[in-house]
DNA sequence: TATGGACCTGTAGCCAAGCTAGGTGTCTAC
DNA sequence: GTAGACACCTAGCTTGGCTACAGGTCCATA
């Protein structure tokens, strides 16, 4: 019995990744546990996942990359939000709600 | 300008395709029809997208088809759900119901 | 002192699903 | 006779999430 199979939606990572990153810089690994926290532990994203979600993200010149010290010391690479991916989020949350909606509605109606 | 991209999200057009089928056996053509109208516009499957679903959905038993002819007279295949679509198309929406109450807790709650 | 576990980043390579773009054929209306 | 709705199909591309690795620091504790 394979318990549970998370499986995040094609293309909502990019969504929550801008959406907690649009909160204030933040570096990789701690993106992952504030989604995961946030969200009680629904989603736990797999650094497999993770990663490369942030380098497109950076390529796409949506997010901004910086390596810095962390308050335990430590260096990590810490994400802004540009004035690009603010945009990018804005549209990706009206696509998201537009789908939700679409969604729903087929789900109430469709009987 | 390209417009808009539709771009169903990953995973929810089996979930569609099954509620559809749930409310009565439906041809694929008619059934892509169903959520067209349905979703006032939002969701135009693609054919490259709705046949291909269809034989998957098929190929894991979860809609049974069978040729026969439509009100117009000609032939069309036909999808029912079985029982183990029912299953499936429970756990698809219960899936998609946590999946969008987490993505919504994360649109609130982040900043 | 070494050992495990948090912290932090990264890659290669697989796989599934949706897409574009093409094709077949029927029937009806103009 | 031809346009357009109806109805099906497939090959092959692309994308993004996944598993499964690998590498490194720092801290507590056994």
């Amino acid at each position: 019995m394979p318990t549970e199979k998370n499986d995040l939606h094609r293309g909502t990572l990019d969504m929550l990744i801008l959406k907690i990153v649009a909160a204030g810089p933040l570096h990789g690994y701690a993106i992952a546990q504030r989604l995961q926290q946030i969200s009680k532990d629904y989603f736990q994203v797999p650094q497999g996942s993770l990663y490369p979600a942030l380098h497109r993200l950076e390529e796409r010149e949506w997010l901004d990359g910086e390596w810095k010290d962390t308050s335990t010391g430590r260096e990590a690479k810490f994400y802004t939000l540009t004035s690009k991916g603010k945009k990018q989020l804005e549209a990706e949350v009206l696509g998201w709600e537009r789908l939700s909606d679409a969604v729903s509605l087929i789900l109430r109606t469709a009987d």
